[in-house]
DNA sequence: GCATCTGTCAACCAATCAGTTGATTGTCTG
DNA sequence: CAGACAATCAACTGATTGGTTGACAGATGC
Protein backbone atom coordinates (compact mmCIF):
# COMPACT_ATOMS: atom_id res chain seq x y z
CA UNK A 1 0.00 0.00 0.00
CA UNK A 2 2.01 3.31 -1.11
CA UNK A 3 -0.70 5.37 -1.51
CA UNK A 4 -3.00 6.78 1.40
CA UNK A 5 -5.81 8.46 -0.17
CA UNK A 6 -7.01 4.90 -1.64
CA UNK A 7 -8.98 3.85 1.49
CA UNK A 8 -10.33 7.58 1.69
CA UNK A 9 -12.33 7.13 -1.94
CA UNK A 10 -16.28 7.85 -1.19
CA UNK A 11 -15.75 9.13 2.49
CA UNK A 12 -15.40 12.48 3.60
CA UNK A 13 -12.85 12.80 6.10
CA UNK A 14 -11.59 15.61 4.97
CA UNK A 15 -11.64 19.21 6.96
CA UNK A 16 -13.44 20.86 4.37
CA UNK A 17 -14.41 23.86 5.93
CA UNK A 18 -10.21 24.25 7.18
CA UNK A 19 -9.45 26.42 4.46
CA UNK A 20 -10.20 29.73 4.57
CA UNK A 21 -10.90 32.45 2.25
CA UNK A 22 -6.98 33.02 2.58
CA UNK A 23 -5.87 29.56 2.29
CA UNK A 24 -5.23 29.65 5.61
CA UNK A 25 -5.64 26.25 7.75
CA UNK A 26 -7.72 26.62 10.44
CA UNK A 27 -5.69 25.41 13.99
CA UNK A 28 -8.74 22.96 15.30
CA UNK A 29 -7.61 19.64 15.22
CA UNK A 30 -9.39 18.69 18.46
CA UNK A 31 -7.28 15.43 19.96
CA UNK A 32 -3.98 17.13 19.74
CA UNK A 33 -3.39 19.30 22.64
CA UNK A 34 -0.20 20.98 21.75
CA UNK A 35 2.06 21.08 18.09
CA UNK A 36 3.04 17.50 16.67
CA UNK A 37 6.23 17.26 14.65
CA UNK A 38 4.91 14.74 12.71
CA UNK A 39 0.48 15.34 11.61
CA UNK A 40 -0.59 13.65 9.08
CA UNK A 41 -4.39 15.57 8.70
CA UNK A 42 -2.46 18.81 9.28
CA UNK A 43 -0.12 17.63 6.48
CA UNK A 44 -2.98 16.69 4.32
CA UNK A 45 -4.38 19.97 4.64
CA UNK A 46 -1.33 22.19 4.10
CA UNK A 47 -0.85 20.33 0.64
CA UNK A 48 -4.88 20.67 0.35
CA UNK A 49 -4.39 24.42 0.34
CA UNK A 50 -1.49 25.19 -1.96
CA UNK A 51 -3.25 22.79 -4.62
CA UNK A 52 -6.21 25.04 -4.02
CA UNK A 53 -3.61 28.09 -4.44
CA UNK A 54 -1.24 26.65 -7.41
CA UNK A 55 -4.52 24.82 -9.44
CA UNK A 56 -6.56 28.30 -9.09
CA UNK A 57 -3.45 30.02 -10.45
CA UNK A 58 -2.34 28.61 -13.26
CA UNK A 59 -4.87 25.34 -14.18
CA UNK A 60 -3.76 22.05 -13.94
CA UNK A 61 -1.40 22.07 -16.43
CA UNK A 62 0.30 24.69 -15.79
CA UNK A 63 0.63 23.71 -11.60
CA UNK A 64 3.80 22.12 -10.60
CA UNK A 65 3.99 19.69 -7.67
CA UNK A 66 7.24 21.09 -6.49
CA UNK A 67 5.44 24.23 -6.25
CA UNK A 68 2.72 22.77 -4.30
CA UNK A 69 4.62 21.22 -1.81
CA UNK A 70 7.06 24.07 -1.24
CA UNK A 71 4.22 26.26 -0.53
CA UNK A 72 2.63 23.51 1.80
CA UNK A 73 6.07 23.20 3.44
CA UNK A 74 6.40 19.99 2.89
CA UNK A 75 8.20 17.29 0.30
CA UNK A 76 6.51 16.94 -2.76
CA UNK A 77 6.63 12.85 -2.35
CA UNK A 78 3.92 13.75 0.00
CA UNK A 79 1.73 14.35 -2.27
CA UNK A 80 2.07 10.73 -3.99
CA UNK A 81 1.75 9.74 -0.05
CA UNK A 82 -1.19 11.19 0.59
CA UNK A 83 -3.25 11.45 -2.46
CA UNK A 84 -1.18 9.54 -5.14
CA UNK A 85 0.08 12.32 -7.56
CA UNK A 86 -0.75 14.80 -8.75
CA UNK A 87 -4.12 13.56 -10.42
CA UNK A 88 -5.68 12.73 -7.19
CA UNK A 89 -4.40 16.20 -5.24
CA UNK A 90 -6.63 17.66 -8.13
CA UNK A 91 -10.03 15.44 -8.07
CA UNK A 92 -10.07 15.83 -4.25
CA UNK A 93 -10.18 19.64 -4.64
CA UNK A 94 -12.94 18.91 -7.57
CA UNK A 95 -14.63 16.39 -4.71
CA UNK A 96 -14.47 19.24 -2.11
CA UNK A 97 -15.94 21.56 -4.10
CA UNK A 98 -19.06 19.60 -5.44
CA UNK A 99 -19.65 19.12 -1.64
CA UNK A 100 -19.56 23.10 -1.28
CA UNK A 101 -21.75 23.73 -4.39
CA UNK A 102 -24.74 22.11 -2.81
CA UNK A 103 -25.04 24.26 0.04
CA UNK A 104 -26.53 27.17 -2.75
CA UNK A 105 -28.98 28.14 -4.57
CA UNK A 106 -31.76 28.34 -1.94
CA UNK A 107 -35.12 28.84 -3.77
CA UNK A 108 -36.52 31.21 -1.43
CA UNK A 109 -34.16 34.41 -1.50
CA UNK A 110 -35.03 36.57 -4.10
CA UNK A 111 -33.17 36.37 -7.33
CA UNK A 112 -31.72 39.75 -7.36
CA UNK A 113 -30.25 38.96 -3.53
CA UNK A 114 -29.25 35.51 -4.58
CA UNK A 115 -27.04 36.83 -7.81
CA UNK A 116 -25.21 39.18 -5.60
CA UNK A 117 -24.37 36.45 -3.11
CA UNK A 118 -23.11 34.83 -5.96
CA UNK A 119 -20.76 37.55 -7.07
CA UNK A 120 -20.12 38.19 -3.80
CA UNK A 121 -18.70 34.81 -3.08
CA UNK A 122 -16.92 34.74 -5.90
CA UNK A 123 -15.30 37.94 -5.68
CA UNK A 124 -13.89 37.10 -2.31
CA UNK A 125 -12.52 33.90 -2.81
CA UNK A 126 -11.88 33.08 -6.77
CA UNK A 127 -10.09 30.37 -6.58
CA UNK A 128 -12.94 28.28 -6.53
CA UNK A 129 -14.58 29.66 -9.83
CA UNK A 130 -11.16 29.92 -11.25
CA UNK A 131 -11.15 25.76 -10.60
CA UNK A 132 -14.19 25.95 -12.31
CA UNK A 133 -13.39 27.95 -15.27
CA UNK A 134 -9.87 25.73 -15.78
CA UNK A 135 -11.82 22.50 -15.52
CA UNK A 136 -14.48 23.75 -18.09
CA UNK A 137 -11.81 25.03 -20.39
CA UNK A 138 -9.75 21.98 -19.96
CA UNK A 139 -12.84 19.38 -20.77
CA UNK A 140 -12.13 17.74 -24.29
CA UNK A 141 -15.30 18.22 -26.22
CA UNK A 142 -18.17 15.67 -26.73
CA UNK A 143 -21.23 14.37 -25.66
CA UNK A 144 -23.15 16.26 -22.08
CA UNK A 145 -22.60 13.65 -19.52
CA UNK A 146 -25.59 13.41 -16.80
CA UNK A 147 -28.87 14.77 -16.80
CA UNK A 148 -29.86 17.58 -18.27
CA UNK A 149 -31.98 20.51 -18.01
CA UNK A 150 -32.49 20.10 -14.18
CA UNK A 151 -30.81 22.63 -12.42
CA UNK A 152 -33.37 25.17 -13.23
CA UNK A 153 -35.87 23.48 -11.47
CA UNK A 154 -35.71 26.45 -8.37
CA UNK A 155 -35.97 28.78 -10.98
CA UNK A 156 -38.73 27.55 -12.61
CA UNK A 157 -40.22 27.84 -9.35
CA UNK A 158 -39.49 31.55 -9.22
CA UNK A 159 -40.62 31.77 -12.94
CA UNK A 160 -44.41 30.34 -11.39
CA UNK A 161 -44.41 32.77 -8.41
CA UNK A 162 -43.59 35.66 -10.77
CA UNK A 163 -40.61 36.31 -10.03
CA UNK A 164 -38.97 35.94 -13.37
CA UNK A 165 -40.89 37.40 -16.37
CA UNK A 166 -42.91 35.08 -18.69
CA UNK A 167 -41.36 35.32 -21.80
CA UNK A 168 -37.85 34.29 -20.70
CA UNK A 169 -36.40 31.16 -20.18
CA UNK A 170 -35.20 29.89 -16.10
CA UNK A 171 -32.27 28.42 -18.29
CA UNK A 172 -31.18 31.08 -20.30
CA UNK A 173 -31.52 34.24 -17.04
CA UNK A 174 -29.76 31.24 -15.06
CA UNK A 175 -26.82 30.97 -17.75
CA UNK A 176 -26.37 34.45 -18.22
CA UNK A 177 -26.15 35.28 -14.55
CA UNK A 178 -23.54 32.74 -14.35
CA UNK A 179 -21.68 34.60 -16.55
CA UNK A 180 -22.07 37.31 -15.17
CA UNK A 181 -21.11 36.61 -12.20
CA UNK A 182 -18.12 34.81 -13.57
CA UNK A 183 -17.04 37.77 -15.85
CA UNK A 184 -15.16 39.64 -13.37
CA UNK A 185 -13.04 36.53 -12.57
CA UNK A 186 -12.68 35.07 -16.17
CA UNK A 187 -11.85 38.74 -17.76
CA UNK A 188 -9.72 40.73 -15.17
CA UNK A 189 -8.03 42.67 -17.67
CA UNK A 190 -12.13 43.48 -19.24
CA UNK A 191 -12.99 44.78 -16.28
CA UNK A 192 -10.04 47.68 -15.98
CA UNK A 193 -11.09 48.16 -19.50
CA UNK A 194 -14.51 48.85 -19.15
CA UNK A 195 -14.78 50.40 -15.92
CA UNK A 196 -11.34 51.84 -15.14
CA UNK A 197 -11.71 49.42 -11.84
CA UNK A 198 -9.58 47.53 -10.02
CA UNK A 199 -11.61 43.90 -10.17
CA UNK A 200 -9.88 42.90 -6.81
CA UNK A 201 -11.32 45.96 -4.94
CA UNK A 202 -14.01 46.70 -2.60
CA UNK A 203 -14.96 49.71 -5.00
CA UNK A 204 -15.54 47.21 -7.77
CA UNK A 205 -17.22 44.65 -5.67
CA UNK A 206 -19.84 47.18 -3.90
CA UNK A 207 -20.23 48.92 -7.64
CA UNK A 208 -20.45 45.59 -9.84
CA UNK A 209 -22.94 44.37 -7.25
CA UNK A 210 -25.01 47.40 -7.33
CA UNK A 211 -25.49 46.78 -10.88
CA UNK A 212 -25.92 43.31 -11.04
CA UNK A 213 -28.43 43.83 -8.88
CA UNK A 214 -30.27 46.40 -10.74
CA UNK A 215 -29.87 44.34 -14.13
CA UNK A 216 -31.47 41.19 -12.60
CA UNK A 217 -34.65 43.54 -11.28
CA UNK A 218 -35.39 44.35 -14.55
CA UNK A 219 -35.56 40.35 -15.41
CA UNK A 220 -38.55 40.04 -12.71
CA UNK A 221 -41.55 40.44 -14.26
CA UNK A 222 -43.13 42.39 -17.04
CA UNK A 223 -43.02 45.49 -15.02
CA UNK A 224 -39.07 46.87 -14.41
CA UNK A 225 -40.34 50.02 -12.11
CA UNK A 226 -42.68 47.86 -9.71
CA UNK A 227 -39.56 46.82 -7.58
CA UNK A 228 -37.26 49.68 -7.66
CA UNK A 229 -39.46 52.58 -7.75
CA UNK A 230 -42.46 52.00 -6.59
CA UNK A 231 -45.57 50.70 -8.60
CA UNK A 232 -46.27 52.18 -12.30
CA UNK A 233 -47.95 55.32 -12.30
CA UNK B 1 19.57 34.24 -38.86
CA UNK B 2 17.95 31.42 -36.98
CA UNK B 3 14.53 32.91 -36.72
CA UNK B 4 12.33 33.81 -39.55
CA UNK B 5 9.95 35.87 -37.51
CA UNK B 6 12.20 38.64 -36.41
CA UNK B 7 11.94 40.38 -39.22
CA UNK B 8 8.68 40.53 -39.56
CA UNK B 9 7.89 41.98 -35.95
CA UNK B 10 5.39 44.90 -36.42
CA UNK B 11 4.68 44.00 -40.38
CA UNK B 12 1.36 42.51 -41.02
CA UNK B 13 2.46 39.86 -43.66
CA UNK B 14 0.22 37.39 -42.59
CA UNK B 15 -3.17 36.36 -45.02
CA UNK B 16 -5.13 36.84 -41.63
CA UNK B 17 -8.33 36.12 -43.36
CA UNK B 18 -6.90 33.17 -44.76
CA UNK B 19 -7.69 31.07 -41.11
CA UNK B 20 -11.88 30.64 -41.92
CA UNK B 21 -13.82 29.26 -38.76
CA UNK B 22 -13.06 25.67 -39.76
CA UNK B 23 -9.54 25.80 -39.44
CA UNK B 24 -8.79 25.40 -43.05
CA UNK B 25 -6.72 27.34 -44.86
CA UNK B 26 -7.60 29.33 -47.75
CA UNK B 27 -6.25 28.53 -51.48
CA UNK B 28 -5.77 31.85 -52.66
CA UNK B 29 -2.15 32.61 -52.97
CA UNK B 30 -1.96 35.12 -56.20
CA UNK B 31 1.13 34.13 -57.49
CA UNK B 32 1.32 30.48 -57.18
CA UNK B 33 -0.06 28.74 -60.74
CA UNK B 34 0.47 24.91 -59.03
CA UNK B 35 1.38 23.36 -56.09
CA UNK B 36 5.16 23.81 -55.04
CA UNK B 37 6.13 21.39 -52.36
CA UNK B 38 8.07 23.96 -51.00
CA UNK B 39 5.81 27.01 -49.95
CA UNK B 40 6.62 29.24 -47.26
CA UNK B 41 3.55 30.89 -47.34
CA UNK B 42 1.22 28.39 -47.21
CA UNK B 43 3.39 26.37 -44.55
CA UNK B 44 3.05 29.51 -42.07
CA UNK B 45 -0.69 29.71 -42.67
CA UNK B 46 -0.83 26.07 -41.71
CA UNK B 47 1.22 26.44 -38.93
CA UNK B 48 -1.44 28.95 -37.69
CA UNK B 49 -4.59 26.99 -38.37
CA UNK B 50 -3.23 24.32 -35.81
CA UNK B 51 -2.23 26.21 -33.60
CA UNK B 52 -5.25 27.97 -33.13
CA UNK B 53 -6.78 25.02 -32.85
CA UNK B 54 -4.41 23.48 -30.65
CA UNK B 55 -3.89 27.13 -28.17
CA UNK B 56 -7.87 26.84 -28.01
CA UNK B 57 -7.78 23.42 -27.01
CA UNK B 58 -5.53 23.24 -24.65
CA UNK B 59 -4.37 26.55 -23.81
CA UNK B 60 -0.96 27.19 -23.98
CA UNK B 61 0.77 25.43 -21.27
CA UNK B 62 -1.17 22.53 -22.71
CA UNK B 63 -0.63 22.59 -25.94
CA UNK B 64 1.96 20.82 -27.61
CA UNK B 65 4.50 21.92 -30.36
CA UNK B 66 4.08 18.73 -31.19
CA UNK B 67 1.02 18.41 -31.90
CA UNK B 68 0.78 21.33 -33.55
CA UNK B 69 3.61 20.29 -36.27
CA UNK B 70 1.86 17.31 -36.61
CA UNK B 71 -1.83 18.45 -37.60
CA UNK B 72 -0.21 21.05 -39.92
CA UNK B 73 1.69 18.36 -41.61
CA UNK B 74 5.24 20.05 -41.10
CA UNK B 75 7.93 19.14 -38.77
CA UNK B 76 8.07 20.87 -35.41
CA UNK B 77 11.76 22.56 -36.39
CA UNK B 78 9.33 25.02 -38.58
CA UNK B 79 7.55 26.60 -36.09
CA UNK B 80 11.11 27.98 -34.34
CA UNK B 81 11.92 28.80 -38.05
CA UNK B 82 9.19 30.80 -38.69
CA UNK B 83 7.75 31.73 -35.15
CA UNK B 84 11.21 32.04 -33.33
CA UNK B 85 9.72 28.67 -31.04
CA UNK B 86 5.87 28.11 -29.13
CA UNK B 87 6.04 31.10 -27.40
CA UNK B 88 6.08 33.19 -30.33
CA UNK B 89 3.83 31.55 -32.49
CA UNK B 90 1.65 31.93 -29.08
CA UNK B 91 2.32 36.02 -29.95
CA UNK B 92 1.96 36.20 -33.73
CA UNK B 93 -2.05 34.64 -32.75
CA UNK B 94 -2.93 37.30 -30.42
CA UNK B 95 -1.70 39.78 -32.68
CA UNK B 96 -3.97 38.52 -35.46
CA UNK B 97 -6.87 38.39 -33.16
CA UNK B 98 -6.30 41.81 -32.34
CA UNK B 99 -6.58 43.11 -35.68
CA UNK B 100 -9.71 41.35 -36.22
CA UNK B 101 -11.25 42.59 -32.61
CA UNK B 102 -11.05 46.27 -33.85
CA UNK B 103 -13.74 45.83 -36.30
CA UNK B 104 -16.48 45.22 -34.18
CA UNK B 105 -18.95 47.20 -31.75
CA UNK B 106 -20.45 49.49 -34.28
CA UNK B 107 -22.11 52.19 -32.53
CA UNK B 108 -24.94 52.54 -34.61
CA UNK B 109 -26.24 49.20 -34.12
CA UNK B 110 -28.85 48.37 -31.59
CA UNK B 111 -27.23 46.91 -28.22
CA UNK B 112 -29.42 43.70 -28.16
CA UNK B 113 -28.64 43.03 -31.97
CA UNK B 114 -24.73 43.54 -31.09
CA UNK B 115 -25.09 41.47 -28.02
CA UNK B 116 -26.54 38.62 -30.53
CA UNK B 117 -23.98 39.15 -33.12
CA UNK B 118 -21.32 38.74 -30.42
CA UNK B 119 -22.93 35.78 -29.38
CA UNK B 120 -23.29 33.96 -32.66
CA UNK B 121 -19.34 34.92 -33.46
CA UNK B 122 -18.44 33.20 -30.38
CA UNK B 123 -20.79 30.30 -30.86
CA UNK B 124 -19.52 30.05 -34.49
CA UNK B 125 -15.99 29.76 -33.85
CA UNK B 126 -14.78 29.52 -30.48
CA UNK B 127 -11.87 29.12 -30.36
CA UNK B 128 -10.83 33.33 -30.35
CA UNK B 129 -13.43 33.22 -27.33
CA UNK B 130 -11.50 30.29 -25.69
CA UNK B 131 -7.88 31.80 -26.53
CA UNK B 132 -9.03 34.69 -24.61
CA UNK B 133 -10.28 33.38 -21.99
CA UNK B 134 -7.17 30.86 -21.51
CA UNK B 135 -5.17 33.97 -21.68
CA UNK B 136 -7.09 36.10 -18.99
CA UNK B 137 -6.57 33.32 -16.57
CA UNK B 138 -3.25 32.40 -16.98
CA UNK B 139 -2.55 36.30 -17.20
CA UNK B 140 -1.08 36.83 -13.81
CA UNK B 141 -2.63 38.95 -10.98
CA UNK B 142 -1.46 42.31 -10.49
CA UNK B 143 -1.64 46.13 -11.16
CA UNK B 144 -3.77 46.57 -14.26
CA UNK B 145 -1.84 47.67 -17.35
CA UNK B 146 -3.22 49.92 -19.97
CA UNK B 147 -5.87 53.29 -19.74
CA UNK B 148 -8.76 52.09 -18.09
CA UNK B 149 -12.54 52.90 -18.85
CA UNK B 150 -12.26 54.04 -21.94
CA UNK B 151 -13.81 50.84 -23.72
CA UNK B 152 -17.19 52.11 -22.44
CA UNK B 153 -16.78 55.41 -24.88
CA UNK B 154 -19.71 54.13 -27.25
CA UNK B 155 -21.61 52.62 -24.69
CA UNK B 156 -21.86 56.44 -22.94
CA UNK B 157 -22.98 57.28 -26.27
CA UNK B 158 -25.43 55.26 -26.61
CA UNK B 159 -27.24 55.56 -22.94
CA UNK B 160 -27.12 59.61 -24.52
CA UNK B 161 -29.08 58.39 -26.71
CA UNK B 162 -31.66 56.84 -24.65
CA UNK B 163 -31.06 53.56 -25.50
CA UNK B 164 -29.64 52.13 -22.00
CA UNK B 165 -31.61 52.77 -18.73
CA UNK B 166 -30.29 55.91 -17.18
CA UNK B 167 -29.44 54.02 -13.73
CA UNK B 168 -27.50 51.44 -15.38
CA UNK B 169 -23.80 51.94 -15.95
CA UNK B 170 -22.22 51.22 -19.42
CA UNK B 171 -18.97 49.29 -18.09
CA UNK B 172 -21.26 47.17 -15.87
CA UNK B 173 -23.51 46.10 -18.55
CA UNK B 174 -21.17 45.38 -21.10
CA UNK B 175 -19.00 43.03 -18.13
CA UNK B 176 -22.69 41.34 -18.01
CA UNK B 177 -22.80 41.30 -21.86
CA UNK B 178 -19.33 39.82 -21.91
CA UNK B 179 -19.99 37.51 -19.70
CA UNK B 180 -23.65 36.16 -21.03
CA UNK B 181 -21.94 35.80 -24.15
CA UNK B 182 -18.70 34.01 -23.18
CA UNK B 183 -20.69 31.57 -20.93
CA UNK B 184 -21.71 29.15 -23.51
CA UNK B 185 -17.88 29.31 -24.16
CA UNK B 186 -16.20 29.01 -20.99
CA UNK B 187 -19.22 26.50 -19.10
CA UNK B 188 -20.00 24.31 -21.52
CA UNK B 189 -21.54 21.45 -19.06
CA UNK B 190 -23.49 24.43 -17.32
CA UNK B 191 -24.98 25.14 -20.68
CA UNK B 192 -26.27 21.31 -20.49
CA UNK B 193 -27.33 20.88 -16.94
CA UNK B 194 -29.28 24.46 -17.06
CA UNK B 195 -31.06 24.72 -20.43
CA UNK B 196 -30.97 20.91 -21.80
CA UNK B 197 -29.47 21.79 -24.77
CA UNK B 198 -25.92 21.12 -26.60
CA UNK B 199 -24.23 24.48 -26.47
CA UNK B 200 -22.53 23.53 -30.02
CA UNK B 201 -26.42 22.93 -31.93
CA UNK B 202 -27.93 25.86 -33.57
CA UNK B 203 -30.78 24.93 -31.48
CA UNK B 204 -29.24 26.29 -28.37
CA UNK B 205 -27.88 28.70 -30.52
CA UNK B 206 -30.96 30.33 -32.18
CA UNK B 207 -32.54 29.71 -28.29
CA UNK B 208 -29.77 32.03 -26.67
CA UNK B 209 -29.71 34.13 -29.30
CA UNK B 210 -33.58 35.03 -28.60
CA UNK B 211 -33.24 34.82 -24.85
CA UNK B 212 -30.27 36.93 -24.89
CA UNK B 213 -31.79 39.36 -27.04
CA UNK B 214 -34.81 39.83 -24.69
CA UNK B 215 -33.11 40.37 -22.01
CA UNK B 216 -30.58 42.96 -23.19
CA UNK B 217 -34.14 44.76 -24.51
CA UNK B 218 -34.89 44.52 -20.83
CA UNK B 219 -32.32 46.71 -19.87
CA UNK B 220 -32.89 49.76 -22.26
CA UNK B 221 -34.66 52.27 -20.89
CA UNK B 222 -36.89 52.69 -18.07
CA UNK B 223 -39.75 50.85 -20.36
CA UNK B 224 -39.44 47.86 -21.20
CA UNK B 225 -42.17 47.68 -24.02
CA UNK B 226 -40.97 50.60 -25.64
CA UNK B 227 -38.39 49.03 -27.73
CA UNK B 228 -39.82 45.87 -29.07
CA UNK B 229 -43.75 47.00 -28.52
CA UNK B 230 -43.89 49.71 -29.79
CA UNK B 231 -43.87 53.52 -27.84
CA UNK B 232 -45.48 53.65 -24.54
CA UNK B 233 -49.26 54.41 -23.83
C1' DG C 1 12.14 0.67 26.81
C1' DC C 2 11.71 -1.67 22.72
C1' DA C 3 9.50 -3.01 18.44
C1' DT C 4 6.53 -1.51 14.95
C1' DC C 5 4.01 1.46 12.26
C1' DT C 6 3.43 6.12 10.32
C1' DG C 7 5.11 10.27 8.50
C1' DT C 8 8.88 12.56 6.15
C1' DC C 9 12.71 13.45 3.28
C1' DA C 10 16.77 13.54 -0.06
C1' DA C 11 18.18 11.53 -4.01
C1' DC C 12 17.25 9.29 -8.02
C1' DC C 13 14.70 7.91 -12.41
C1' DA C 14 12.05 7.83 -16.60
C1' DA C 15 9.27 10.39 -19.52
C1' DT C 16 8.13 14.49 -21.78
C1' DC C 17 9.02 18.50 -24.23
C1' DA C 18 10.80 22.80 -26.30
C1' DG C 19 14.45 23.92 -28.75
C1' DT C 20 19.00 23.16 -31.63
C1' DT C 21 22.09 21.11 -35.07
C1' DG C 22 23.56 19.75 -39.30
C1' DA C 23 22.46 17.72 -43.37
C1' DT C 24 19.34 17.44 -47.55
C1' DT C 25 16.63 18.94 -51.23
C1' DG C 26 13.57 22.03 -53.80
C1' DT C 27 13.59 26.53 -56.10
C1' DC C 28 15.22 30.66 -58.07
C1' DT C 29 18.47 33.49 -60.68
C1' DG C 30 21.97 34.69 -63.64
C1' DC D 1 22.98 24.49 -65.83
C1' DA D 2 25.30 25.78 -61.75
C1' DG D 3 25.69 28.21 -57.67
C1' DA D 4 23.18 30.26 -53.89
C1' DC D 5 19.61 30.55 -51.01
C1' DA D 6 15.21 29.01 -48.92
C1' DA D 7 12.61 25.40 -46.96
C1' DT D 8 12.42 21.17 -44.66
C1' DC D 9 13.51 17.24 -41.87
C1' DA D 10 15.55 13.54 -38.71
C1' DA D 11 18.16 13.17 -34.88
C1' DC D 12 19.94 15.03 -30.88
C1' DT D 13 20.17 17.80 -26.40
C1' DG D 14 19.30 19.98 -22.18
C1' DA D 15 15.97 21.14 -19.00
C1' DT D 16 11.66 20.16 -16.58
C1' DT D 17 8.69 17.46 -14.24
C1' DG D 18 5.89 13.88 -12.11
C1' DG D 19 6.79 10.03 -9.79
C1' DT D 20 9.58 6.27 -7.17
C1' DT D 21 12.99 4.36 -3.93
C1' DG D 22 15.03 3.49 0.19
C1' DA D 23 16.43 5.23 4.37
C1' DC D 24 15.34 7.40 8.68
C1' DA D 25 13.00 9.35 12.62
C1' DG D 26 8.92 10.59 15.44
C1' DA D 27 4.86 8.42 17.34
C1' DT D 28 2.42 4.50 19.34
C1' DG D 29 1.39 0.36 21.73
C1' DC D 30 2.80 -3.39 24.53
Amino acid sequence: MRDRSDGRVGTQHVDVAGIDAQGRVSPRRAPVPEERQRDAERTRQHLLAAALDEFAAKGYAGARVHDIAAAAGVNKQLISYYFGGKDGLYRELQRIWEQREAAFADPEVPLPELAVRYLRDALADPRMMRLLLWRSLAAESGPPRGPGGEESAGMRRRQARGELAADLDPGAVVLMLMGAVAAPVAMRQMVWRVTGLDPETPEFEEYFAEQLGRMVRRLTGPDPGSNDAGPPG
